[in-house]
DNA sequence: CGGGTAGCCTACTGAGAGTAGGGAAGGAAG
DNA sequence: CTTCCTTCCCTACTCTCAGTAGGCTACCCG
C-alpha cells in the first residue's frame, strides 16, 4: 500500500467507529473464506489498522466471529420482527408468510455473510457455542411466543419442537436457495413453506387447515 | 511415554483395520472438541501411530473429518431407511413418524459426536464444504423420493422446499433435544413433529388432515 | 535367506493465533 | 505554550499446530 501523500498520516479513530470498521471488515472475509481460512492479519490489512487492536477490542477470533454474528443477528430479528408486526392485522397464517419472507429475503441480501456467520462456520464446542445458541435463541424466543399467543392449549414441548422446527426448516431451505441459484423467489419461497407447516398449525389451533393466504396463495 | 513392557513391541497393522482405528479415535476428540480445536497430535496419540500416518491414509485434517462425517451419515441414511421400509405397510404418516424417531434414535445415540459432525462444525468454503453438502444431498433425495411417490401432483419446488424443511427441522429439534436434556423421548419427539409436518402434507395429497398416528397418538 | 513392499517413524518447516512492551496524538490543566 | 495523561496504535516477538522430507523395518514371497 503506497501513500501516495508522502505523510505518514496515521488517523486516530475513536474506539467505537473503528470498531465498526473491523466488524464490516471481519464479516466480509469471514464470508469470503469461511471462519476456519480467515486469518486475522488479513482482517487487520484490510481494515488499515495493526493485529493487536482486534485483539484489544475483541478479545480473540472467536470473539470477532461472535460481535459479527451478533450484530447480523440483531439485524435479522429486527427484520422479521417488524415484517410479522405489519402482518398481524391480517391473520396467523399472514403472520407466519411474513415472517418467512422476511428471513429468505435477508438472507438472500447477504449471501454468504448469512450462510457463514448464521448457520454451519462456527467452533462448536467451548464457550463460543453456548455463546452462538443463545443468540440463536432470540429468534426461537420470539416464534415461541407468537405460537403461544395462537396455540394457548398447546403443550410447552408442543410449541418448542414446532418452534425449533420450523427455524430448522427456515435455515435449511435458506441454505438450499443460496446453493442451486434460488429460482425460486423470497415471496414464493414463503408461501411454499408455509403451506408445509400452517396446517398443522390450524389442526393445533382448531382453524380451517386449508391453504388459504391472506394475501392470495401462490401458484 | 515409558513403556512398562520393556519390548518396543511396534505392531503392524494392516491398512484397513488402521483407518477404522483412526477414524474411531477422530470420532472422539472432533466429538469432545469440536473441529476447530482438535489436534492432528492428539488424534495420533490417542491411536498410537505418528501424525504421518493420518496424512497418509486421510491426506489433511479435512479429509479425516471428512471421512467420519461420511461415515457417521452412512449409519444413520441406512438406519431411517430400514426404518421406513419397515413401516410402509402401515400408510405415510407411519413412514414419517418411524423415519423421525429413527433420526432422534440416532442422534440419542451419537450425542456430541452426531451434534459436531452432522451439524454445525465444519469448515465451510472450499472443497470441504461442498463434500458435506454433497453427502447430506443423500438424505434429502431418500425424503424427496418418497415425498414424490405420495405426491405425484406437487411441483418439484414443493417437494423439495418440504423435504429441505424436514430435515432442518428435524436438525434442529434434535439439536434443541440435546441441549436441553432431552426429557422428551425420541418416539414422543417425532410424534410431535409429525402433527406439525403431516397435515401440511396431507392437505397437499388429499387426505384427511387429522392427526391419527398409525401406532396410536401420543399426548 | 535375500528382496520388495507396505506400514511406520523421527525430525523438521511454515503459517498464523496471540502477546510484550513501548510510542505518540490530542485534549485538559496550568 | 508547556506538561500531563488518556486513548489509540505499532513493531517485533513466542508458541502451537498443520503438514512434509526422508528414511527405517517388519513381514510376505520366492
Amino acid at each position: 500500500m503506497i501513500d501516495a501523500g508522502g505523510a505518514p498520516r496515521r488517523k486516530r479513530v475513536p474506539r467505537a467507529e473503528r470498531e465498526q470498521q473491523i466488524l464490516a471488515a471481519a464479516e466480509e472475509v469471514f464470508a469470503e473464506r469461511g471462519f476456519q481460512a480467515t486469518s486475522m492479519d488479513e482482517v487487520s490489512l484490510r481494515v488499515g489498522v495493526s493485529k493487536p487492536m482486534l485483539y484489544e477490542y475483541f478479545t480473540s477470533k472467536e470473539g470477532l466471529l461472535l460481535a459479527c454474528v451478533a450484530r447480523i443477528r440483531a439485524d435479522l430479528h429486527s427484520a422479521t420482527l417488524d415484517a410479522m408486526a405489519r402482518a398481524e392485522r391480517d391473520g396467523p397464517r399472514a403472520v407466519l408468510e411474513a415472517g418467512l419472507e422476511a428471513y429468505f429475503d435477508f438472507a438472500d441480501r447477504h449471501g454468504r455473510a448469512w450462510a457463514v456467520l448464521l448457520n454451519e462456520s462456527v467452533i462448536v464446542a467451548g464457550p463460543a457455542e453456548e455463546a452462538i445458541e443463545a443468540i440463536r435463541g432470540q429468534q426461537t424466543l420470539l416464534i415461541q411466543e407468537a405460537l403461544g399467543r395462537w396455540l394457548p392449549s398447546a403443550s410447552p414441548e408442543r410449541v418448542a419442537v414446532f418452534a425449533h422446527g420450523l427455524i430448522g426448516a427456515s435455515e435449511r431451505v435458506a441454505r438450499w436457495r443460496l446453493r442451486e441459484g434460488a429460482g425460486i423467489k423470497p415471496r414464493e419461497t414463503a408461501a411454499l413453506l408455509a403451506d408445509a407447516f400452517w396446517p398443522g398449525f390450524a389442526v393445533e389451533a382448531g382453524l380451517p387447515p386449508g391453504q388459504d393466504s391472506a394475501k392470495g396463495r401462490i401458484r
